[in-house]
Order: C-alpha cells, then sequence, then structure tokens
DNA sequence: CTGGTGACAAACT
DNA sequence: CAGTTTGCCACCA
C-alpha cells in the first residue's frame, strides 16, 4: 500500500523524541513534504488523536502556534514542561527548533 | 473559475 | 530583537 501523505506526516510527528521539538516545516520536510508546513497544520487541526505528541510541533521561531490566551496553548506549555522542555514566553527556550533534527542527533552548533 | 482562510516559513525592514 | 511582506499549498463558499 502506498503511504498516504498525511500517514507520513503522522509518522513524522510520531518521530520526535520526548523532551524534544521540531518545526511545522521541519515535520513536512521530514514527511518528504518540503514546503507543506500548512498542511501539517491543517491535519493537526482536523487531527483528534490523544496520543499523537502535537505538543512536540512548533513554529519555526519555537514560538506556540496558538494564542495566548487559547486553552490549547496552556495545555501544550504543560505538556512541553511535563517533558522538561523549557517554555518561556509562549516560546521554547534551550532548544531551539533546528532547520534540521540531524544537528539535535549530531548535537546542536551554538 | 475567483477569492478568502489557516496550529506556516523565509526574507525583509 | 520584533513587526511586516511575500510565497506557499490545501480546502471551501
Amino acid at each position: 500500500m502506498q503511504t498516504g501523505a498525511h500517514d507520513r506526516i503522522l509518522a513524522a510527528i510520531r518521530a520526535i523524541p520526548r523532551g524534544q521539538v521540531a518545526g511545522y516545516g521541519e515535520v513536512a520536510r521530514r514527511a518528504g513534504l518540503p514546503g507543506r508546513a500548512r498542511m501539517v497544520a491543517r491535519l493537526l487541526s482536523h487531527n483528534d488523536d490523544r496520543r499523537l505528541p502535537w505538543h512536540r510541533v512548533l513554529r519555526s521561531d519555537g514560538r506556540i502556534a496558538f494564542p495566548a490566551d487559547s486553552p490549547q496553548f496552556a495545555e501544550q506549555v504543560q505538556r512541553l514542561r511535563t517533558e522538561g522542555v523549557r517554555v518561556e514566553g509562549g516560546r521554547v527556550r534551550g532548544i531551539r527548533a533546528a532547520p534540521t533534527l540531524d544537528e539535535q542527533v549530531w548535537g546542536t552548533p551554538g
């Protein structure tokens, strides 16, 4: 069977290690869909799977993709902090939303 | 078909 | 740094 695009996206999201994060564009790239960051976003907006680590997906600049006053924002922050991710001012500190997860694998420079 | 929208990104100011 | 503009693609009225 041919893996659908959304299946690869979901797989890429599930592949994000615990305690780490990835950007929408990064997820799309790992799913073999460069430039389809918005497709990832649309998929997550329609997703209802609670087991999916959606909270590990951030914007490219490390910001949370929800308004700071939204309940989803609060839940994402709480989930990230539970995994040891430092979140401050609605943005993830420490680990940058690396353009490529390879950098995280090999040790993020800087 | 056109036009508007969105859990976005990169370049630019 | 932050704010704006442009490019992008899937979906819908």
